[in-house]
DNA sequence: CGTTGTCACTTCGCATGCGAAATATCCTAG
DNA sequence: CTAGGATATTTCGCATGCGAAGTGACAACG
């Protein structure tokens, strides 16, 4: 059981296994927790998403997709799932029309303080039992699989 | 820079953004470089067949769906998708004939080698800058993930 | 002013993945 | 032997995500 013993485990194959096993648990349970007062499951990109812009007002698609690393393509169908849940508002900045600026609907700001709190109780799970220092080792390799393959 | 120095980051986000950063790296230079001979990226999923295969000849679809820990509908998909690339050859078994087992094509076992070197270097960037240590609390971390929220 | 390039975003085609329902096959009790 | 349940896998509808190509709008040069 001591750490270095076994041949170390093919790291792919647990993140990719740990990300679907998150998003399974946000789509089953979730639906009773996280969202709790709207009663649909917002997964974590959306999640994300609602917590940027609350955080910032009138944000672009473009800084959304920087925030969230994901593609420009990503992000544009992400929001109009979005949007279609009546969670966000998609509005054409008039000062330069190419750029979309987004809003919170009441519906998204409703659905925040759910979000919060299923976040809270994903990270307690996901923390528990480990150490802040290993803990911070995690997320400094999570960082670094992030920036090393791009 | 000390390691408990910032609040913790979201290790959900974390999670999210290293799967969906190592998917595009599959598919990118993962293309030129993992499949080599072949020509077309494997994903990650895909690799776990071909190698769970290539150990266990006639395996059948739920072995591969417990060693990926996907559901039986995700990896039927996977595998419809990977018998059309080619890579795998799924037969009735004539004792059982619900269950499908699998075998890999001449293609598929020509692929090995170059998943597992794609396997390997991806492994060693992975893994470059951390100690036995620290990847051992993170294999432990992402088990943890999976099981905890099981 | 127009042409031409750049920028912001969306659309399209595809891969991946899930849950729920369907399908086909096997097994077991009566 | 057969009805009913259990088991293995697939199919269906949907969400997520990417790259490539498309669209519309700004900008800069002549």
């Amino acid at each position: 059981m001591t750490a270095a013993r076994r041949r170390p485990p093919r790291l792919v194959f647990l993140v990719t296994a740990a990300e679907r096993q998150i998003r399974r648990w946000i789509a089953g349970r979730g639906s009773a927790q996280t969202a709790a007062s709207s009663g649909q499951a917002i997964s974590a990109p959306a999640a994300g998403v609602l917590l940027h812009v609350a955080n910032h007002p009138g944000a672009t698609v473009g800084e959304v997709t920087a925030a969230l690393q994901a593609s420009p393509a990503g992000a544009s169908g992400l929001l109009a799932r979005m949007e279609r849940a009546d969670l966000v508002r998609r509005r054409t900045d008039p000062d330069d029309r190419r750029t979309v600026r987004l809003d919170l609907t009441p519906t998204g700001t409703a659905a925040l303080d759910g979000v919060r709190a299923g976040l809270a109780e994903l990270n307690d799970r996901l923390t528990d039992g480990f150490t802040a220092d290993e803990l911070a080792t995690v997320a400094r390799w999570l960082e670094h699989v992030t920036h090393t393959l791009r």
